[in-house]
DNA sequence: CTGTTAGCGCGTTCAC
DNA sequence: GTGAACGCGCTAACAG
């Protein structure tokens, strides 16, 4: 059916390998042969197989992308398609194409990622919106083959990870709310089984101990990153201290839910209580008030990672990546006006 | 360096062919040699190569997702990844993998998307975002790749189209802003490239046709679906046309940076002026006022998109699909207020 | 039920 | 400069 380099041998009168050496750019062909071969192959519109080449190169130039589960998590979507942006982009301008894997609880996950990427014989793949406890992760560290990994620091010498200064960014976040005067700062965090809560738990501790303001536990909600744990955690941390000013979320979505639970009940964001998010996604700067909140840069994220997973495949080590994040102050966030009883 | 068929077959003492045979469910393969295939298979971790599969079969099991420009169009995003979600929950289901292509602007857009296509081997293609003017649709729909088209209704037996039905869909919104009162409805499309740009006004037209409201050209602003568009459609409108009192946005993004405008010159929404959106992104639900828009099924269209796909792949002649939609009232329209000279 | 043979389309020795 | 031969990992006839 499809053309195939035999057929262009054939047409221009000479034989395979030359036509192979013509595409693969090797000097010692002829300037004349050359520019026939080329001719008859965009006349009969050839292209080159990958799969045939894959097979005997040993090497797909295909890097697979793996999520936790596209269709059901939507709290991630903001977040991953500017990822997949960044890695597909960078992917192309290095020559790799790119193939997306996600266990969908349809499937019933029975394949690990490894195995998805060992029958597609990816020469590499970055993994994002795994969790920590993840049955198949271990197997894929263990299986040797390149990866990079979002949000995980893991590291080995085929593999790397990709992340942004979390602690870094949360800490900055509590700090603005200190210096606005708020001493009573909830924190509604994500789930436990993500790597960057614990790293966003940790700055949002160390701003308080520097501040010279005392952790309390019951401060702290754990939620999933969704709107709806942001609406649940404010109702939940108000029965637990009500003497509490601001909410620090670890996602936008949970800060719009947190916002949108204290107005439903006459609060005022900023006036009576401050709410700062992480991430930076477009809809934070869309809503009123827009959002004061810790921007990543997630495109970016997938560049670095795209482009740590080549220098692998090249032999290089791999290492950790970390992103800068900056606070981007926004109309949730003011000076606290309550006074409270410290 | 990776465990291959031969490996098996040598350590199960049998054939190549009998592991093939067992791993492609031949019933001709003794229970007893199909278990012990299996569980050396398994303990070598091996996995059968898509790749050399793909060659001998000239069948990939994967299809190609073709995106205009992932990196640029910023607009199409939240449109985009739920479609992307759909194509690929389906695919996964039906046993087939997917790639995304997209000539983003830094390949300098020198190969075609049939191209793309052949050299991967793809089975079939799913296109999205393509401008009805891009120089290489013909070229795709012409290669005898079969394919399936978002919001390009063409068919022939190798492509069908799976599109929202945005004509009825622009019909109720506008039919809904006629029934609060308005009479004087401006509309903010997108751009002419798209073919759901001359549905939507389609629907626009009719709506005032039937309420005998007397079409304007003067009232109608192009776009590019981005919020900016429409902060800027509303200016130059109320220039021309100051009795607006009403405006149907042909994407949700339009219609915020619609909201955003008349806001930030004093007006309110709705009880000044009324803005319907189109899409039902996420974000129309998040911000204040809730927008009223015309909610399109992405996921589902995906979902159908590869449904579509494999049918043609089995031999069934294309066809065009159309997913209702429905209006998802909001905050942002109300009774029309103001007296008009009418 | 099982093994043998012959390719799938291409890159790569090694000759000429 | 160019071609013939071999093999990548696998499936599909065709024997037994």
């Amino acid at each position: 059916m499809s053309v195939t380099i035999r057929d262009v041998a054939k047409a221009a009168g000479v034989s395979i390998t030359t036509v192979s050496r013509a595409f693969n750019g090797y000097a010692d062909v002829s300037l004349e042969t050359k520019r026939k071969i080329f001719a008859i192959a965009k006349e009969l519109g050839y292209q080159p197989s990958a799969v045939a080449r894959g097979l005997v190169m040993r090497k797909t130039h295909t890097i697979g992308l793996v999520v936790e589960d596209l269709g059901k998590s939507r709290s991630g979507h903001h977040f991953m398609f500017d990822i997949l942006c960044g890695v597909h982009d960078r992917a192309s301008e290095l020559g790799y194409d790119m193939i997306l894997f996600s266990v969908s609880s349809a499937q019933q996950k029975e394949t690990s990622y490894a195995d998805l990427c060992k029958a597609r014989q990816v020469d590499g793949a970055i993994l994002m919106g795994i969790k920590l406890d993840d049955v198949y992760l271990q197997d894929i560290l263990s299986s040797n083959i390149p990866c990079v990994m979002i949000d995980v620091p893991f590291v080995g010498s085929l593999f790397g990870s990709v992340s942004s200064e979390h602690m870094q960014g949360a800490k900055s976040a509590v700090e603005h709310l200190i210096r606005l005067g708020h001493r009573h700062i909830g924190f509604i965090n994500g789930h436990q089984q993500a790597a960057v809560s614990q790293e966003r738990f940790e700055g949002y501790r160390q701003a308080l101990e520097e501040a010279g303001i005392p952790f309390d536990a019951n401060y702290v909600f754990y939620g999933h990153f969704e709107q709806a744990d942001g609406y649940r955690g404010v109702m939940e941390l108000e029965k637990r201290a009500p003497e509490i000013t601001a909410y620090f979320c670890a996602s936008d979505l949970m800060a719009l839910g947190a916002v949108n639970y204290l107005r439903s009940t006459g609060r005022n964001v900023p006036e009576d209580v401050s709410v700062v998010g992480f991430d930076g996604i477009d809809i934070a700067f869309m809503t009123y008030p827009s959002l004061t909140t810790v921007v990543q840069n997630r495109y970016e994220m997938g560049v670095q990672a795209m482009s740590l997973l080549v220098g692998i495949l090249n032999g290089e080590p791999g290492r950790k990546i970390f992103l800068p994040t900056y606070l981007k102050e926004g109309q949730s966030s003011g000076p606290c006006l309550r006074m409270t009883s410290i």
